[in-house]
DNA sequence: CATCTTATATCTTATACAAGACTTGTCGAA
DNA sequence: TTCGACAAGTCTTGTATAAGATATAAGATG
């Protein structure tokens, strides 16, 4: 270790020295100082400027590669990881046909607007009172029948715009990626089950009184940043909500 | 690397070093040579005796550690896994109550029949035709009201006894280690929603027509060995499913 | 009770070679 | 000259090793 100030050597340093290296490398990644599908220095490069050793930052990226903020190839380099559509598929959507292939629902139909919260969304969002979200509802299909209806909530400071969007695309984590700079690391989802009422029913194409599975989906970015909540009711006709129990 | 046979040194190596080392440390528990809750010989010592250096060890028990095959503790050692109900509770089981608290229910009747496998649990347990099941059928509830209904089914080769254990303990896996030396390492669950007919109605105390989470277990071992399928109907009146997006 | 010793995992650095991917250079044929 | 094939070179990550410093836990000692 070389020109560092003194604080990480005198300090007994809360933190270890590739904790400290991986939370300065993610830091760029959400500052926008290095932009999804750039190719950002190697090792040698990194570990100089910081003024640790190689095997530390291995130990740092090797973590960020873990968390799905970076990806390395071996004889490429390290790229910060860039969602698309198909990869958002893969990583936040549970549905899977009866054989086992993970479904992608096409949008049947969808609109936006602009309102104030409600007090459930401030709170799922961290909003103030009075805060502004763009609400989306929208009907997906797949296979030819109607698959699930969704209610989309985000905040109307990230993402300026998205209400007059001429058309909501599909898949909306690239799109906040690629449009807004937000970055969607993760986020739950909470499943339980409904019958269909007639809203629903009239939505998916089934009978009132159908069983239907309800999931609250919230997403977040950065530092456990709520960025989406979306509340579906999903037709499980000819799908399952598959969970790999690790 | 000093005295090993050449195999690994003239050879390309069809798997890294420390992957090598993995697998023979694996094999370890899974054989019953390392038990759950052992200590076992620290990382210079399983260097030395493999012939590979520490830190290559190192990287293999890791991943271990990452599996929840082991567990490790600065200061004392490295252990086998055990499983304990408590962490069964934790690791497999993703219902929680309305405040987000992992629920634990209890068991408020069970029966068990040894019995010939219908083509459905040989195909989800990869059994030959003819091959004996035991099957477990039980409601548990949760807060003073039945919660679900489960039909537990079983290799019969595996857990000989089981039917005829008194009472049928209320986590299973732990069970399953300490009795019977089976280890569960992973699953998979795969959900729908369903409607409470006559049958699921009385045993989970709602009324016919009532919105049931439908849950379908496997469960595995080393090598991805099936060792149990369930299949679940759920009163989620209190109770959510909660998934963490990765 | 406080302190020392020991054993362990954890962290940091350093070096070397292997393997994959891209670039450049060379050579020969058309 | 132009094109293509092939070899060599170079940059990158991946793997393996070694050695030292630090943190944590438990037991022994005073």
């Amino acid at each position: 270790m070389a020109g560092q100030d003194d604080a990480t050597t005198t300090v007994p340093a809360l933190l270890p020295l590739y904790a400290q290296v991986k939370a300065r490398l993610v830091a760029r990644i959400q500052t926008g100082d290095w932009k999804p599908g750039q190719l950002i220095p190697n090792e040698f490069a990194l570990a100089d400027e910081l003024g640790v050793s190689q095997g530390t930052v291995r130990k740092a990226l090797g973590e960020m590669t873990a968390e799905q903020l970076l990806v390395r190839r071996q004889g490429r380099g390290t790229f910060v990881q860039q969602h698309t559509p198909e990869s958002m598929l893969f990583r936040f959507f549970n549905f899977h046909d009866a054989v086992g292939e993970p479904i992608s629902p096409e949008t049947l139909w969808a609109k936006a607007r602009v309102c104030v919260a409600k007090p459930a969304e401030r709170s799922r969002l961290r909003l103030a009172a009075g805060a502004q979200v763009v609400r989306i509802s929208r009907v997906r299909g797949h296979g030819g029948r109607p698959f699930d209806h969704e209610t989309i909530v985000v905040p109307h400071d990230l993402f300026p715009g998205l209400a007059e969007t001429p058309e909501i695309p599909n898949t909306l984590y690239d799109h906040f990626q690629q449009v807004y700079a937000v970055t969607v690391t993760g986020g739950e989802e909470k499943l339980d089950a409904v019958v269909a009422g007639e809203r629903e029913a009239g939505w998916l194409d089934v009978a009132a009184g159908s069983p239907l599975l309800r999931v609250e989906r919230t997403m977040f970015s950065f530092d456990e940043k709520p960025v989406e909540w979306r509340l579906s009711v999903c037709a499980v006709a000819n799908a399952r909500y598959a969970v790999r129990l690790g």
